[in-house]
DNA sequence: CAGCTCAAATTACAAGCGTAGTCCGATGAA
DNA sequence: TTCATCGGACTACGCTTGTAATTTGAGCTG
């Protein structure tokens, strides 16, 4: 039930904008990968087999929709890598970037706001 | 020149630790995974040919050292992410998680501690 | 020296994946 | 009605990955 790296694509492009027909599909991948139509459809049936997306025939056309909510793929992807490379946790993944330099100083603010709202939210 | 999963598992043993042994490495993947001695070889040598470690014969013994480090392994795992799903940016992942109050009360004292000294140091 | 033992290297093999071409059936055009 | 077209289904194929067994080679043992 595991969606790949090629399928993501595919999944992504649904969850910009859902239903897409096919053609909608190839399309929006195909701005982004250099793919041949065919591999695009391939993975759209791939997809389908493993029940991540579903397809209803609206007036001669298929629509896709994903079945696979976005906020939980995007949770357990994120979850994956902290459990293998920082404890599950959060807070070390932080430290790494800071400590590699990797952070702009743009994203130094944001996050010192999100910080803070989460600390009143919370 | 890319690390399975699997391989990961053999290089998080170097990475403890080093340098190693086949059996030393053997007994520390296999304290955490299920797998069989010869698996655990086949990573071994895997990651040799990819020259992501190293082997030299100390007396008798081979000893295992890795090539790739793994600062530069958990970054390019991490950006890779970041990329695929938050645009390239930190503070979007952690507004996931925010979001998805997945962050303990403790992991958030954590990140405000790490951005405040953030704030100091640049 | 002949065999045994253990580590290292080689080989195996099915499933999944990336990448794509081909086939088939419905729909519209002539 | 026949033919061409087009979208969707099916087939293809080599590479990688997970998982492991088998073979080889070097040193030890009798």
């Amino acid at each position: 039930m595991n969606i790949t790296e090629a399928e993501s694509q595919i999944m992504q492009a649904l969850w910009r904008k859902t239903p897409l027909t096919a053609d909608e599909i190839v399309a929006d991948v195909r701005a982004r990968q250099p793919w041949a139509e065919a591999t695009v459809k391939t993975l759209i049936n791939r997809l389908l087999k493993k029940k991540a997306i579903k397809s209803e025939r609206v007036d001669g056309r298929h629509q896709y929709v994903p079945l696979v909510d976005r906020a939980n793929y995007v949770q357990d992807e994120s979850q994956g890598l902290l459990d293998r490379l920082f404890e599950g946790q959060l807070a070390p993944l932080v430290a790494h970037f800071a400590q590699n330099r990797k952070l702009k100083r743009e994203e130094i603010a944001r996050l010192k706001k999100l910080i803070a709202e989460l600390d009143d939210d919370d």
